[in-house]
DNA sequence: CTGAAAGCGCTTACAG
DNA sequence: CTGAAAGCGCTTACAG
């Protein structure tokens, strides 16, 4: 059974191709006598217009692309629901794509611009560790990075950016375990395979560290990598070669509270016997036994800032910025005074 | 900057658009010399070509859809990986389209498999209620449904289906919990907007209750919407106007973690006081604590199942089948037998 | 091995 | 209010 196209119905309609075209886009210049005609047909043939074909003939669309890398973080779906929100009330549409793992972002961008005529394109997490200000520029639509790294040596007047100091939150989780009297502080972070985030918040964890003159041991040090499993598994290695340690920070709370599955099986009580912090805030953290202390990503926060910047970019011509977010400590449970 | 199309790149490499096209497809019958020095023209102008034309002008790709509704869904990314797997090692691609929420799954179906000439259609979630034989004759390519419901009316031989029967595992999970001495057991599952899993679920719920010839209690109900604050209040609410019960089943385990928050709020002990089922075996409840009871949905089963399906028929007319998985009750520690 | 030309299914001036 | 025609950027016979 061939599928029908826009002539095919106009045909079956007795009409021109162009009005069936108005009918499809909703233009209000055709009689409604004919727009009822033609809707009809094309509900009774079960017409469906070609995307391909409209994108390649359309010049502008009003879409705004969302490109995902990451499909795993726990923050995105919502992230992408408040964007989305936010854009339509605009008159904006969102486009979702995902782009697959080891496929470069900036040219996922690309394609995704040239495909769909975007306005505009904002990115979910990815990696621009090697992005250059040509590459920003050739794309020739707002481009705005949210919940990435972003390189230091770009003209930022280029683009927006919308992330938390992951630095500056990890230091503050390690200095909290620290002003409690820790100084064994253990961390489990990710691997080489991760270049930004995970190093930028081991960087934070060193840095604390040293202020609070604590010194740095190679064995408690332990990598995973955004998993329930590695974090288990990370954390039973610690176990083994750093039995002295009684503070944990984990980069993020998945792996936090697989950290916590080891402990609890070898018997280890949280916080009584060490005091565990993760990073995040996922829903789980505060649903977790104990209540998981750990650092807040202000994700609606960030989604809305994202949606606003790039609204006000096309609407209003206002300028590319970057917005930087606290982040608090949210105090639960996991951590706990050592004892003088 | 005006983007470079083929027939730009054509002459600025002083050859036929068709040359370049051969370069692009990697077509083997291009003079080594002129593909390098198209390539490097390509590679310098930075061209990238344009996706709807290129899939408005072909008769046919080598890609499979993957239609994704319920973004939420913790398997999701798990079976996406799967199946991708399988089918690029069989020569095909998989393309990931997510549905947004209030649109008809089988006309986002159609549109998909016209724009991007897909050879078959594989749908993770989606509420095909209403689905009809016509629609998915009109596909025209194979139609594999996993993970959701399916209507009872449908003829069989025109798609494919893999899923777990929830209602006998629903049933198993309440009988479980019927065997260890319990009969006053809650439910805490979805509302109405929920019209498949939610509801068969229920319904093995109340078929446990009848064999059993437990007494159906009104209050012992309580609905909420895959969410842990959801499944929280569901049951703050439960333990207002039921406090004799002595078990939960909720149909989700990210519900049943919820609830269990809200049992810890209240002093409740889990499984001492009150024990605890929940239903799907995400990473998380492994983790949990206690480490919760549950029924296993055997993610990577129906994944392989589905992928297979779907190259079997595409590669060798293979009929379309219908695949129901067993599942399993997992036993924690959660749950505990009545003192009689 | 290479190029000119037709055509995929639409939208959009343009003319009426 | 409506239709014929051009053209979006590709791919693919076809001819050489």
């Amino acid at each position: 059974m061939k599928n029908l196209n826009i002539k095919d119905i106009a045909k079956l309609a007795g009409v021109g191709v162009s009005t069936v075209s108005r009918v499809i886009n909703q233009h209000t210049d055709v009689k409604d006598e004919t727009r009822k005609h033609v809707q009809e047909i094309i509900e009774t043939y079960n017409y469906i217009p070609n995307n391909s074909a409209r994108n390649l003939k359309r010049n502008e669309s009003m879409d705004v692309g969302i490109l995902i890398k990451g499909m795993y973080n726990p923050f995105f779906a919502r992230m992408i629901q408040s964007i989305e929100k936010r854009l339509s009330s605009a008159g904006y549409s969102a486009i979702i794509h995902y782009n697959i793992e080891g496929n470069k972002d900036i040219d996922a961008a690309n394609e995704f611009i040239l495909e769909k005529k975007l306005k505009g394109v904002i990115c979910l997490g990815g990696d621009f560790d090697k992005l250059t200000d040509q590459e920003i520029q050739r794309l020739g639509v707002p481009f705005i990075l949210a919940s990435t790294e972003i390189p230091e040596n770009l003209n930022r007047s280029l683009f927006s950016s919308v992330i938390i100091d992951n630095e500056m939150a990890a230091y503050r989780a390690v200095k909290y375990l620290s002003d409690m009297g820790h100084n064994k502080i253990a961390l489990i972070t990710t691997g080489n395979e991760d270049k930004s985030i995970g190093t930028i918040r081991t960087q934070g964890y060193l840095r604390a560290l040293s202020e609070q003159n604590i010194e740095k041991k190679e064995n408690y040090f332990e990598v995973g990598a955004y998993t329930f499993e590695t974090g288990y598994e990370a954390m039973c290695r610690l176990l083994e070669k750093a039995n002295d340690i009684t503070a944990v920070f984990a980069i993020s709370d998945v792996m936090a509270i697989g950290a916590a599955k080891a402990m609890y099986e070898k018997g280890i009580k949280i916080p009584d016997d060490i005091s565990l912090i993760g990073f995040d805030d996922i829903d789980y953290a505060e649903f977790f036994n104990p209540p998981l202390t750990t650092v807040h990503q202000p994700v609606e926060e960030i989604a809305e800032s994202t949606a606003d910047i790039m609204i006000g970019i096309l609407d209003d011509n206002l300028k590319h910025q970057h917005i930087i977010f606290d982040t608090e400590i949210v105090i639960r449970n996991s951590c706990k005074q050592m004892n003088c």
